[in-house]
DNA sequence: TTAATGCCTATAAATTCAGTCGGATATTAG
DNA sequence: CTAATATCCGACTGAATTTATAGGCATTAA
């Protein structure tokens, strides 16, 4: 059920660039420094989400990486989807990957039934939720005073 | 974000066993075909499952598996907790399983902060769902003329 | 032109996954 | 007691995935 570590500090990058969105790019070592992210596998990361079009580049001496659309625009499903791939816990209740599964009868699967009430309110937090939200979630959690450990959206 | 073959694998051999559910044993013959299971692979998942306390067993000509428990007292969240480790997507926002992550402030990392409450949804349903409701559904569903795709709890 | 930076490909160690194999051990039927 | 039948158990394996690292290429600003 767990994200892998390459998604963790996808993430993580990521709400770096939103945090800092603007014109200005960030460097690959800055992103990297400030969030304990080994260099050059982030610019393995960083290279790929280009391809889901969540960043730009520029490259050469004043290069680095920015946001490719508003914060608001891109949405943690679509992040984690692209890296993922399901946000179900079985693929046979994926709508975006859905592969049949080895069992008898899958349309009376009660675990079928269960997973796709899983994959419903994953679905429902993940595709609601966009960076915009976590960088303002970022912005409250660093203006606490208190150390905080819960909260509502 | 995905269970593991084996655990699904378990799942529906744990499924089988509470609508059997009753003095018999069951052969892993049986299950493994009924189910479309590798034998020999089913055989190591159900002889973990005896570790959990989830099913027991009878040695010997007449031998076979059982629930351990009655299925009213077998959640969803206790078998996908022993097999998988946590619910939760990141470790760091995990009850059971907490680890900590490379992030540089955990406690204000926004990521975490939505990460909860997807692990409270997972966790959530996965606590409230025992084997038994699983049967239920499952024996609805068997019964269902029409085919059905979905419902509620 | 040069130094800084991202781009790209290859490699590799470690881990996990999905089994398989073979025999030990327990139980029952005869 | 013995043979047949089942589970138990540990070792092994091949493939895939994960988590990186290394090194050179391409691009850009100054």
């Amino acid at each position: 059920m767990k994200l892998s570590l390459r998604s963790e500090y996808a993430l993580r990058a990521l709400l770096v660039l939103g945090l800092n969105y603007g014109d200005e790019v960030m460097r690959i070592q800055a992103i990297s420094e400030q969030q304990n992210i080994p260099r050059k596998f982030l610019e393995q990361i960083l290279n790929d989400l280009k391809s889901l079009g969540a960043v730009e580049s520029r490259r050469g001496v004043a290069g680095g990486y920015r946001l490719a659309r508003p914060p608001q625009h891109i949405t943690l499903a679509s992040i984690v989807r692209y890296l993922e791939g399901a946000l179900a816990p079985v693929s046979c209740v994926s709508e975006s990957f859905y592969e049949r599964c080895s069992c008898p009868n899958e349309a009376r699967c009660a675990i079928r039934s269960v997973m796709k009430e899983v994959r419903g309110e994953v679905v429902k937090i993940m595709e609601h939720v966009t960076l915009a939200d976590m960088c303002q979630r970022s912005r409250q959690l660093e203006g606490a005073t208190t150390p905080v450990d819960d909260y509502s959206i």
